[in-house]
RNA sequence: CGGGGUGUAGCGUAGCCCGGUAUCGCGCCUGCUUUGGGAGCAGGAGGUCGUCAGUUCGAAUCUGGCCACCCCGACCA
């Protein structure tokens, strides 16, 4: 293994799969596309989760858990979701296996098989909207308001650790609403319930948008999103909150009575998002020397690394580095003391830079000496000395500063990487020299978006939803728009 | 699923063209010396060469099938 990680700039992607590696985070199973989250990745996962968890909790849903087998003809009542899911999905039609009679091993028993047959859930609308049909009779039993946190599998053709890979862990909220416009809000405050998790614990901006019809989740009326741009300049969906209509509750035939007797469809909403959130931390704060990491969601905050060379040394250290750790823990700051004797010291330094520890405090015989200990913070590799008394005030506010360097250093990134351009010829040369996002005018059709995709790869990541109105023309047919969208390549 | 590439010890590799029982580095184990930026020396363990079949006296090496992974497309959170 070499010591250091290939650059960015070298190869980006290999940069990115061996930073998963070498931080520890995840690994490839001998399963296509399946990964194993490894205990440093999955804590970064259970912060965010526990996050997000509260979050929704506070905004009044509450979990449960619906079954990770639909049956096959729950799938295929509501035509466009059908559409967008049939060709990735894992099928189960068998429920037993025997010994072969050759004795060649174990075989799939042909006589086990099931009458109608399961498919692994890429998402679970079918079968929740199923079960809501017998919950909801009355406008007195909505809205219902349920998250459930869970796996489900798509059967993607090409996958990368954590990106896209064919089980993966998320959440996904199901809602159900008296009205258009109850549901509409319910849309929209996910979306903002994302944004802030996002902005304020990943350090990671977003834009808020909608998408463009072709993009729209299968089964949504309108699909809300946040977009993140890599450092790549490439954008990367973070998460989305689904306006579902009235789509489900008429293929699954929910319907209540309003305070009239009148029987309504109910309307829904959908939001989730995914350990794909993993990729898009690292993407957007790492750097050569490996993973960095937001202090709000850093499973260590601080590490601190005792440097001695006799029995005696390594005792005074270890005694200043304990009552250090207990002070820590007081101001619940995350603080791991390594007094691993079999690594030595710039093993460790390297160690947790690659694993993105946010802050490292060394001591030694000579800063006992002084009263000092030598500070050095992940995002800027800062180094200093700084005195022992009163360290753990100094590393809380310091905390909270890389937390807001992190958030600072992305968005200055993103705002020198969107373009704004007016013509095809001039969005398709910088596209191709520089990369980057691009707000241009677009004349709303399919057919426009389509060519642009085809002749690009670029495809429209969102119509921002805060952008300003602006008479313009479209810069491939020249026919009038009314507000730029965002285009750009995409993971 | 199409095009290209790769599979040799836990990891990274040499050997393959030209067939003769596998090289080196990291890691691992033991001991001593070390410890302020990935330690040094000495000794040691670890391999059905992805897999199945074929050719051959003999296959990591030649041929074919299959599997997996990586890159580029199509698909997608």
């Amino acid at each position: 293994m070499s010591k250091n990680l290939p650059t960015r700039k070298e190869d980006y992607s290999k940069w990115y799969n061996e930073l998963v590696d070498r931080a520890d985070l995840a690994e490839h199973s001998d399963v296509r596309g399946c990964m194993i989250i490894k205990p440093y990745g999955f804590a970064i996962w259970e912060n965010m989760k526990d996050v997000l968890d509260a979050k929704f909790k506070e905004t009044g849903h509450s979990n449960a858990y619906f079954p990770l087998f639909i049956p096959k003809s729950f799938l295929s009542k509501e035509a466009n979701h059908v559409d967008g899911f049939a060709k990735e999905c894992a099928v189960v039609t068998h429920y037993r296996l025997k010994n072969a009679e050759d004795g060649s091993g174990i075989i799939v028993d042909p006589d086990a098989k099931l009458e109608e047959e399961l498919i692994v859930r890429p998402t679970s609308e079918t079968i929740i909207w199923n079960s809501y049909k017998n919950w909801i009779q009355s406008y007195r039993d909505l809205p219902i308001l349920i998250n459930q946190w869970a796996n489900v599998v798509r059967w993607e053709m090409r996958t990368r650790l954590f990106l896209r890979t064919t089980e993966f862990l998320w959440q996904e909220g199901h809602t159900a609403h008296a009205t258009k416009a109850e549901a509409i809000v319910e849309a929209e405050k996910m979306l903002d319930v994302y944004t802030e998790f996002v902005e304020d614990y990943m350090a990671m901006p977003v834009i808020r948008g909608y998408k463009s019809e072709s993009e729209r989740f299968a089964g949504a009326e309108e699909t809300y999103c946040i977009e993140a741009m890599m450092q790549d300049t490439k954008a990367l969906q973070a998460g989305t909150s689904h306006f579902l209509g009235q789509n489900f509750a008429k293929a699954f035939d929910v319907k209540f009575a309003d305070k009239e007797g009148k029987l309504e469809h109910v309307w829904a909403t959908s939001w989730g998002v995914s350990t794909r959130l993993m990729g898009a931390l690292i993407m957007t704060h790492s750097d050569d020397e490996g993973l960095v990491l937001p202090p709000k969601l850093a499973p260590i905050h601080v590490v601190i690394i005792p440097i001695y060379k006799s029995d005696e040394e390594f005792a005074a250290v270890s005694a200043k580095a304990n009552e250090l750790v207990a002070k820590f823990k007081a101001l619940g700051i995350r603080v791991k003391f390594d007094d691993d004797d079999n690594r030595r010291p710039g093993w460790k330094f390297a160690e947790y830079e690659m694993k993105g520890v946010p802050v490292r405090l060394a001591i030694g015989p000579r800063d006992l000496a002084e009263g000092n200990v030598e500070l050095v913070r992940r995002d800027t590799k800062e180094k200093s000395v700084v005195t022992l008394e009163g360290v753990e005030t100094r590393v809380r506010t310091l905390l909270d500063e890389i937390q807001a360097n992190l958030l600072k250093k992305a968005k200055d990134f993103r705002e020198a990487n969107i373009h704004k351009v007016d013509t095809y010829a001039a969005f398709k040369e910088r596209l191709e020299k520089e990369g980057g996002f691009y707000l241009v005018h677009w004349d709303g059709t399919k057919e426009t978006e389509e060519k642009i995709k085809e002749e690009t790869k670029a495809t429209i990541r969102c119509i921002p939803l805060d952008a300003p109105h602006e008479e313009g023309v479209c810069m491939v047919t020249g026919k009038p728009s009314s507000r730029r969208v965002i285009i750009a390549k995409a993971y």
